[in-house]
DNA sequence: AATGGTAAAATTGTATACCAAACACCTTTC
DNA sequence: GAAAGGTGTTTGGTATACAATTTTACCATT
């Protein structure tokens, strides 16, 4: 209809017709991140589509996407449920995603721009200047954004997706975490030997870097689990 | 209705209420792993359901369940299409599926039992008996085996769920590849030698082995897809 | 003949209605 | 009084109907 050499226009012109079961998806998804929809909390069909003024059918749908990102549990015939990962669940996570980002280490060495390479050195300034001073849910996106930096340089986009929906997956576990400004010094200690390897084009100790600073994280998070667990049994 | 004491009578015929939908999805799946659907076929929901005998509403779900899967593209307003994934793509989830294995093999290692790791022996030993005399297809499920088997052992659910995804969306490429005889010597080889580093229980030789054979297994497949595009252009 | 536009057909997206299974509560029974 | 069983309400599963969008085909124009 429309092309012979204008194939790049479409990308920007993108109209984005985004149809009303990816939008409650998307405001599913913030709702659980941010806790609002605590883990466990049952969700209601009928009620879900009533509050957020659509159909059945498309909110089904939503939902059936998180599913697929592990965010909500869904048994047939039940309830839908806001995921809640046991403990040895998250470590599962966290050892996924650690081969995934070290993969993504070992490939951005290979192939990551000069201005990709930039863009995560930009991230890891803002991330120091926000340590200091700034909130702990800023620090976190911006933590998360090092990461994700990371990935995408790596130019693969079956590990970019599978990658964000672990990143989901593990949102809370992570976010609770990082709001220990005791393991910040840490964790920005971590971060700039992640960078020095990238700079370094270094494949193997980017990987060996990265790994090291996901396992940290999950240890960290087991750390957390049992001081806030001590005071419930 | 008819329970009270009979509910494990029910396990045992195994009713197992499925929905439609899962039911589609697995019949979709087949239809496109087999090659009855072939890459790029588009996907109409209403001739769909109505082969299917099923209305349009759970076929869309079993579609967009499989379009998690990456077996089928879905872009709004768009008749969804069968993926065709460029070579560019698979060569990504080659890369990914490397690093899932290899951790698979380091936590097998740790974690797998001895009833486990025989299994893991038979299936290799089957797959030894078939690849003399047996048809492409059943040596190919057994190799598969394989793998799913040494995942399975590594004891992390979240692990075995990307892993049968990306098998999933590799099927076609690495069947093709299997069909080769000529690298099937080679292959046992890399099985033997895998095998044999799960029952020395060493990690990194394990590890190192599985992304050995992952590695290859995507190089076989470059070099088979340059052959058969030989006489296309 | 090729291009552009327009209308009709086909298809997807959404809403609604209906059905059957599951859960909670209450009654009945021992 | 406790447990089994029945009953009603709630809930998810499915089908159908309608609206919005896209695709296709055709025609007019250059």
């Amino acid at each position: 209809m429309k092309k012979t050499g204008l194939a790049d226009l479409d990308d920007d012109l993108g109209v984005e017709r985004v149809s009303l079961a990816e939008i409650a998806a998307e405001r599913l998804r913030e709702l659980i991140l941010v806790g609002r929809l605590p883990p466990g909390q049952t969700l209601s069909e009928r009620e879900l589509s009533e509050r957020l003024r659509i159909s059945r059918t498309p909110l089904r749908e939503a939902i059936r996407k998180l599913a697929a990102e592990r965010l909500i549990d869904v048994l047939p015939n039940r309830r839908p449920q806001v995921a809640d990962p046991s403990p040895d669940y998250i470590d599962d996570l966290f050892d996924v995603q650690a081969v995934l980002e070290s993969l993504a280490g070992r490939l951005f060495v290979e192939r990551a721009s000069a201005e990709q390479l930039a863009e995560v050195t930009a991230i890891q300034t803002r991330l120091g200047q926000i340590a200091d001073s700034g909130d702990p849910l800023e620090f976190f996106r911006t933590d998360m954004q090092f990461h994700s930096a990371i990935v995408s340089g790596a130019g693969n986009s079956a590990l970019a997706d599978t990658h964000r929906q672990y990143n989901a997956a593990l949102f809370r576990a992570r976010f609770n975490s990082s709001r220990q400004t005791r393991w910040r010094d840490v964790v920005m200690a971590e971060h700039k030997e992640i960078l020095e390897a990238l700079c370094a084009r270094d494949a193997e100790r980017s990987a060996a870097a990265l790994t090291w600073h996901l396992l940290k994280a999950k240890a960290n998070q087991e750390i957390l689990r049992r001081e806030t667990e001590q005071p419930a049994p």
